[in-house]
DNA sequence: GCCAACGTTGGC
DNA sequence: GCCAACGTTGGC
């Protein structure tokens, strides 16, 4: 059974529509130290919802982790790993940020609880139920 | 544009 | 090793 998780994004830095376009790209950039080691939880086959920040707010589609986790080769520090994420599918309704919150299935959810932090894991009915708001 | 929450830095 | 000051993130 693969992970869930959810990977952050600004859209104006790089979007969802980028990595169709690119249709896989090299996930790095994370330094926070809990999102680290979330990362390193990663393994190849995961899927990993995107979510744009900024002036979106919207849970945009879905992707591949397509690589364990690695260290970023552009960093002296191993301890900075990415992963390789390919696009999946976008979902057919985008799901804003204000409808997550306001739904009590999700307090739990580490999206409404840790607002800052940009890779989380996604338990299988949280992704199970956004998948289905998702259409 | 503001600010709360959180992380990081640096002086002690 | 503590903690005040500062910087950053991201929602509003």
């Amino acid at each position: 059974m693969p992970g869930y998780w959810l990977l952050k994004t600004e859209p104006s830095n790089y979007s969802y529509h980028d990595l169709t376009k690119d249709k896989k790209t090299i996930w790095d950039g994370v330094s926070n130290n809990l999102a680290l080691k979330y990362l390193r939880n990663m393994k190849k086959g995961d899927l990993a919802f995107i979510y744009h920040t900024g002036k979106e707010r919207i849970l945009v589609g879905v992707a591949e982790v397509v690589s364990d986790p690695y260290p970023d080769p552009k960093q002296k520090d191993p301890k900075l790993v990415v992963v390789d994420v390919k696009a999946k599918q976008a979902l057919p309704r985008g799901i804003a940020l204000k409808d997550i919150k306001s739904d009590a299935t999700f307090s739990d959810f580490l999206l409404v609880r840790l607002p800052r932090l940009s890779v989380m894991p996604v338990t299988p009915s949280q992704w199970k139920r956004l998948l289905n708001l998702a259409g």
